[in-house]
DNA sequence: CAGAATCCTAAATGATACTG
DNA sequence: CAGTATCATTTAGGATTCTG
């Protein structure tokens, strides 16, 4: 449905034609304090709940995680879904550009576990 | 020199036994504006002086970019030399650990230029 | 349950001017 | 050349309370 992505569908639209361009616009998504957290989550127990999600990652408040997904929705990389129960369940999941984040989630724990392990 | 890098070292102090632990203490050094853009220009042009960097980069301002020099030198990931030359320059290059960065910064590259690309 | 509304503080970034 | 000093602005993140 969407076509090319325009540069304004990126935070990181004062990047227009550098060689760093993709690298800052993936930074624009993850550079928060829990927008990465709640992507690793995902991809390592699947569709969650929003108190699911809450309760795993634990030291977020609903503000901030409230934030933190509406932000991931809007750059397109997770998808939120209604689950029409009694109560009412919201179910979170990655899009195809969640999904694809994995090698870079990877990469960037990796790097991260080692350096702490030095 | 260092032994074990205590959680104090990463600023990421505030995860401590969390399994995405490592995913956090990168996103605490690369989640800025041009962290991560250092980084990249130093990987593809190795060792780089002060204005170099400036100019390569272009829209950083001098305060900004001696900030973001000094965060990453504290962090370990660059390293500063004084070349005594007349006039003195300095030249900044990556640490090992700078260097172990290449993959992740890779994979956010390459998923941001597809991103864009969609 | 899944959040929205308010208020607040600290930190990030930037513009500009100046210095050893 | 390689920064530092100020000042102003914006934003992120958090505490708390309230609601459909």
């Amino acid at each position: 449905m969407s076509e090319t992505r325009s540069d304004a569908d990126c935070a990181a639209s004062w990047c227009t034609d550098d060689p760093w361009c993709g690298l800052t616009c993936a930074v624009d998504v993850l550079g928060h304090k829990w927008h990465p957290v709640v992507v690793h989550r995902l991809l390592a127990r699947g569709p969650l709940g929003f108190g699911d999600l809450a309760d795993d990652i634990g030291a977020v408040t609903n503000k901030v995680l409230s934030e933190t997904l509406a932000d991931l929705e809007a750059a397109g990389v997770v998808d939120r879904t209604v689950v029409d129960d009694r109560p009412v369940r919201v179910e979170y999941s990655l899009t195809d550009d969640g999904e694809a984040l994995a090698p870079a989630i990877e990469a960037l724990q990796d790097w991260g576990e080692r350096y702490l392990d030095d």
